[in-house]
DNA sequence: CGAGGGTGGTTGCGCGGTCAATGATCTGTC
DNA sequence: GACAGATCATTGACCGCGCAACCACCCTCG
C-alpha cells in the first residue's frame, strides 16, 4: 500500500477553504485591533451587544447567545461576565425556568454599542465590504448561509 | 443633532459580513475539535506544517510564516516552539542574516502531516466544501482572494 | 567607520476562549 | 410522585494569541 501524499495546498477545493481561513484571520485581526484601539472593545463584545439590541426585549437566554455567536456555553458565560462588570448587560433570572438566565442589554450598553458603531462599520467597509464588488457580495452571503445552516 | 441609530444586523451588506464571521466560527470550531480529538493537533499546527511541506527546502523564515499564516510574529514564535518540542519542526539559524531563523519541517513532521491529512480533509469536505455547489466554490475563492490581497 | 534608525525574533503579561466537571433544575416514565 | 436522565449555566484548569517591550543584528549615511 503506497503512502498517500500530502494534499497539495494548491488543489482548487482545498485552496478555497484556505483562502476562506486566511481572509477571515486577516480581516478579523485588523478589525479587532481598530475596535480595541479606538473603542476599547473586542469584536465579540460588539457582536453580542448588536444581537441583544435587536432581540425581543433586548434580551436573550445564555444558551441562545452561545449558539447564535457560535460560542461555547462557558465562553458565553465569561463574555457576559465581562460585559456585566462594565454594566453594559445585566443578568435577569428566568421565572419559567429557574436554571435559566436572561442576558439583558442595559441602556448604557445600547449607548456603548451606538458609540462604537461608526468606527466598526468604517472598518468593516474598508477591510472587507469595499473590496468586494456588489454583485459578488450577495453571492458570498448566500453561499456562506448554506454553510451556516445547522447540521 | 439626532443620535445615529445602531445599524441593523439585517442590512444586506452588514449581514454579508456577519454571515462570513459566523460561518467561519462554526466551521473552524468543528474542525478544530475533530483534529484535536483524532490527531491531537490544532488547526494552526496543520496549516503551518502544510505550508512548510510545500515551501522550497521545506523551510521558511519566521516572519514569512507569520505573514503567510496571518499570525502575529510572537504567535509564530510560540507555534514553532510547540512544534519544535514535538520534533515536527526544527529551527535552523540563517547564515546570511544572523538575526534570522529558518523553520524547517522534519521528516517526522512531514509524516505527522500526512497522517493527519485524511481526518482533516474529510472534515473540511463535510463541514465546508460539500455544502457549497462547485460553481459557487470558485466564486467564493476569487472573491475572498481579493479581500486577502495586502493593503 | 561609527551612530542611528530599521528589522527579525523572543519574552512578559494579560485576555479571551475551550474542555471537563459540577450543581441546580426540568422532564419523561413507570 | 419519585427516580433517571437531559439541560442550563457556572467554575477551575489550561492554552493559544496579541501587544508592547526588548535584544541582537543589519544597513545607510554623514
Amino acid at each position: 500500500m503506497k503512502p498517500s501524499p500530502v494534499p497539495s495546498p494548491r488543489d482548487p477545493r482545498l485552496k478555497a477553504w484556505r483562502t476562506f481561513l486566511y481572509a477571515h484571520a486577516q480581516v478579523r485581526r485588523q478589525l479587532e485591533r481598530e475596535l480595541q484601539a479606538e473603542q476599547s472593545m473586542g469584536l465579540a463584545d460588539y457582536e453580542l451587544l448588536l444581537i441583544l439590541a435587536y432581540s425581543d426585549g433586548r434580551r436573550l437566554r445564555m444558551s441562545e447567545l452561545a449558539d447564535t455567536l457560535a460560542l461555547s456555553r462557558s465562553g458565553a458565560t465569561r463574555l457576559i461576565d465581562r460585559l456585566e462588570a462594565d454594566a453594559l448587560v445585566e443578568r435577569v433570572s428566568c421565572d419559567t425556568d429557574r436554571r435559566g438566565q436572561w442576558a439583558h442589554l442595559t441602556d448604557g450598553g445600547y449607548e456603548r454599542l451606538r458609540a462604537a458603531s461608526p468606527t466598526h462599520l468604517r472598518g468593516i467597509a474598508a477591510h472587507f465590504l469595499d473590496r468586494i464588488p456588489a454583485s459578488e457580495l450577495h453571492a458570498l452571503r448566500s453561499t456562506l448561509e448554506r454553510v451556516l445552516e445547522r447540521a
